[in-house]
DNA sequence: CCGTGTATGTTAAAAAATTCACTATGCAGC
DNA sequence: GCTGCATAGTGAATTTTTTAACATACACGG
């Protein structure tokens, strides 16, 4: 009886389904076949209930007294998030950080294909990385439309990072992961992902002076 | 009238936080002086409200009537997270994603100085990345002790990636920031972030779908 | 030196997210 | 087919986070 339900869902259920689903391939491939809320709560480092409710959002998946079928569920997330097909993607910016991301086989393993790569630099232009050909931004636009792509990828430093969004709405793009360390603007229409790992080395600092801190009290 | 504060303060609060100091400093470039919280929170997409309670935690940096100083504001931030300083930092896996990081230099320029990198492959050890050598890994442990590294970055496939983190821990480090997309377990007392790019392509593909889904009722 | 305007700091209210506690249900064994 | 057991699903309670509202303080002009 999989009600459909309009509720919105937290930004953070999604985020979490995402290392749900991680977890449950590594249990696929160890041969794993049911598993419980607990059990997954606890590799995940969350709460059972949290689980539950997590995946309460898009229907009945397990089976009571029994757990989760680890196959199923998986299947189940992927298809609740939309992962259950491929994704056109494009990056902008061959920098370090852009042939990383180009050589970065968990991308197409996920399903979010790179058909594309663009940068400003002539220099950079061209040049092959990973079977892809580096164009001239000012082609991204219509390239984007010709192949149907929808999500763009920004591995730009900072202060190229509005400009390459820029190039990406022209082109119809409707969502945008910026790995740079900057907000960029956009209509409201099109969803915006940041990758700061900055933040993130902030974060840890930050807790590390805190325990520190703390302990001197 | 600097009054210490014991709250504990929201991890959302420490990587807003972060935001802010990347937005002020982008500022500070620009000439200028002066900010309010109103358009300080318009920059970085918060409510104002947001801004003036995060910052309460650490203390009060504005002037009433007037706004925050940038540079002043930004300093104070930068105090309260513990970045007035520099932190040593290793690297574990120098693959592609490695390589980049290796080269990336924002992470010096925030302060986090990568002192060595490591692999177990020993086609890498030896190669020089960005003026540093790869060590084995096997090296890890005493050279992170002797060195006085903090933080470790873990950026190998999510297979290797808790045999990294036990080779960090074993170094008696305090933080990990790890870019695999597989969780790791740690004793209590480490701090560990994860940067999880694909998990961001998941929720801006999401997000579409949604969006798309929404549009056909 | 005092009044006025403005934007902070702060407290209270609202909203959101998480956790708890309980109910319901399917399975295994008898 | 019934009984006991284990675990999912769910509504309520709690906690956390965000937003709103307002009192406070500082700068500036007269």
């Amino acid at each position: 009886m999989q009600q459909i339900k309009f509720e919105r869902i937290p930004r953070a259920t999604i985020s979490r389904l995402a290392v749900y689903v991680q977890e449950l391939e590594v249990m696929e491939q160890q041969g794993i076949r049911v598993i419980s809320s607990e059990k997954l709560a606890h590799l995940c480092g969350v709460n059972p209930s949290q689980i539950r409710k997590d995946l309460a959002y898009f229907g009945e998946f397990g089976v009571r007294g029994v757990g989760y079928y680890v196959h199923e569920l998986r299947e189940a997330i992927r298809q609740s998030l939309g992962l259950d097909r491929t994704w056109n993607v494009v990056l902008v910016g061959v920098g370090n950080l852009g042939r990383a991301l180009l050589r970065h086989n968990l991308f197409r393993k996920r399903g979010f294909v790179i058909v594309a790569a663009f940068d400003c630099d002539p220099f950079k232009i061209g040049e092959e990385i990973a079977g892809l050909e580096g164009s001239c931004t000012s082609k991204l636009p219509k390239s984007t439309r010709d192949m149907n792509v929808e999500i763009g990828i920004i591995p730009t430093p900072p202060e190229r990072a509005q400009r390459a969004a820029n190039y990406l709405i022209e082109g119809g793009i409707k969502g945008i992961v910026n790995f740079a360390p900057s907000r960029i603007s956009t209509p409201e229409n099109i969803s915006v992902e940041y990758v700061d790992f900055i933040n993130h080395m902030f974060s840890v600092a930050f807790n590390i002076t805190q325990k520190q801190v703390r302990g001197l009290l």
